[in-house]
DNA sequence: ACAAAAGTGTTCGATTTACACCCATGC
DNA sequence: GCATGGGTGTAAATCGAACACTTTTGT
């Protein structure tokens, strides 16, 4: 990185044109079996009315992982430490010396993962905010379309070898919730009797509540069992999406 | 990302310090049955004569992804089209406003993959260059050390799911030479009928060369076939690497 | 009683694993 | 001939998909 030894002769590290960093976030949540994203209705030029993924500049002193819990906490309005229990990853960096009209931009993005939260609003700016669901976003301000899709390409992956649906779920869940999420997200149904086995068979993924009421009756139907997320963030063995097949051969 | 929407009342994009965009590349191959990594040696404070990843500047009008590109040109050696050729990916953006103590310093990184090359020398900087195994690159420069050892794990892990183990071959290969990357890079051993089995089973990874001299004579034993690298990006089914087991439940 | 959702069992076929074995070449 | 690496075959164990069936609740 840096320094002295590779700088192209000529190049003073001072001297170049300032880049801004900014940090967008794709927060997406699980509500009414449709993935939902958090997007602000942009007020200024460019793309005034727009809508767009929330973020913000990082400050002097802090990281981009830090700017992005900063912006999760403002946008969803909860507190900084409820924001802190979130899933929060880094997705990649977008460079694009034209992604942003006015001046050199680079945008670290995350994708967070939050339950369904009551509502977008609480703290933060006053910018108009909602959860819309990612079928209907399209035409986003800036480059903010694809990485919305690239965040979605991730969260749908991942879904596969870590243990990241639990953070669609709130604290205690049913296995028929975590259920709801796999196929909200990969859009596919899924064998019930085989997504419990599979589930209950990878270690650290879920464990059972145990205590008083540990059943959770949702209307109708038999009262389900109660589960918290496991200790485990990769799953040992993976829970595979069923084949989209058609031989792809894909590239 | 970015703009007026949400920037905290009182400041101006423009009057923020500064952010030097900088690329840093963790370029691997695999030579005599150990994975190495490219390094440089700084000539200048701070950490002047410590090992660190090449890397360099982000130009004003160019992307991350093409100074990676250019840099790898660079480092290798290699001419602009050949480089552009080799597997070349982002990994994550390293932000910490310590990382670089004379200045705010974001860091993009990138890991790459290249055949058995001569030797690192060639075209770039006057740096002194060497390929070093990188179970001997302990304590690099700023926070290089952190940056390979993510790179490590993702090429490892990505090596199930695609077929960038390709990356490290020629042009034309072996199963043979197909599998030393896989248990070098792992650092387990595979069982060759299964391997050559799965690697023929999974449509697009490998294709055989078709035409007068298709086999290589290594020296001692029978001649292999040779192949090609297929269309296919993403493996299907994976390559699973055998668990390392021991009941992990991890973390 | 019936619908709805949770939970258990079982079967069948595909996949994986762990080997044994044959082939072609250099020394 | 023999060591070395390439390539084929196969039986047992494991895993996963599909689906029938029982249980417990609300209406």
């Amino acid at each position: 990185m840096v320094t002295g030894i590779d700088i192209p002769e000529g190049y003073d590290p001072k001297a170049f044109a300032p880049f801004a960093v900014t940090v967008d976030l794709a927060v997406f949540t699980v509500r009414q079996a449709a993935l939902h994203v958090l997007l602000v209705r942009r007020g200024q030029a460019p793309f005034a009315g727009a809508w767009a993924l929330p973020g913000g500049f990082v400050l002097p002193d802090e990281s981009a992982e830090r700017a992005a819990l900063r912006e999760l906490a403002e946008e969803t309005g909860l507190s900084r430490e409820r924001a802190a229990g979130l899933h929060l990853e880094q997705l990649r960096t977008y460079s694009d010396p034209e992604r942003d009209p006015r001046m050199r931009v680079v945008s670290v993005a995350f994708a967070a993962l939050v339950p369904d939260l009551p509502e977008p609003r609480g703290g933060g700016d006053a910018a108009e905010a909602q959860w819309a669901p990612v079928a209907s976003a399209v035409s986003l301000a800036f480059d903010h379309g694809r990485i919305l899709a690239d965040a979605r390409r991730r969260i749908g992956d991942k879904l596969e070898y870590t243990s990241l649906a639990t953070g669609f779920c709130p604290p205690e869940f049913t296995l028929g919730e975590l259920q709801q999420v796999y196929e909200t997200v990969w859009g596919v149904p899924l064998d019930r009797p085989n997504f419990r086995r599979k589930v209950l068979a990878t270690p650290g993924f879920v464990e059972p509540v145990g205590g008083a009421a540990p059943r959770r009756t949702g209307g109708r139907g038999k009262p389900a069992a109660l589960y918290r997320a496991g200790r485990a963030a990769v799953l040992h063995p993976p829970l595979l999406r069923p084949a989209a097949d058609s031989s792809e051969g894909g590239c």
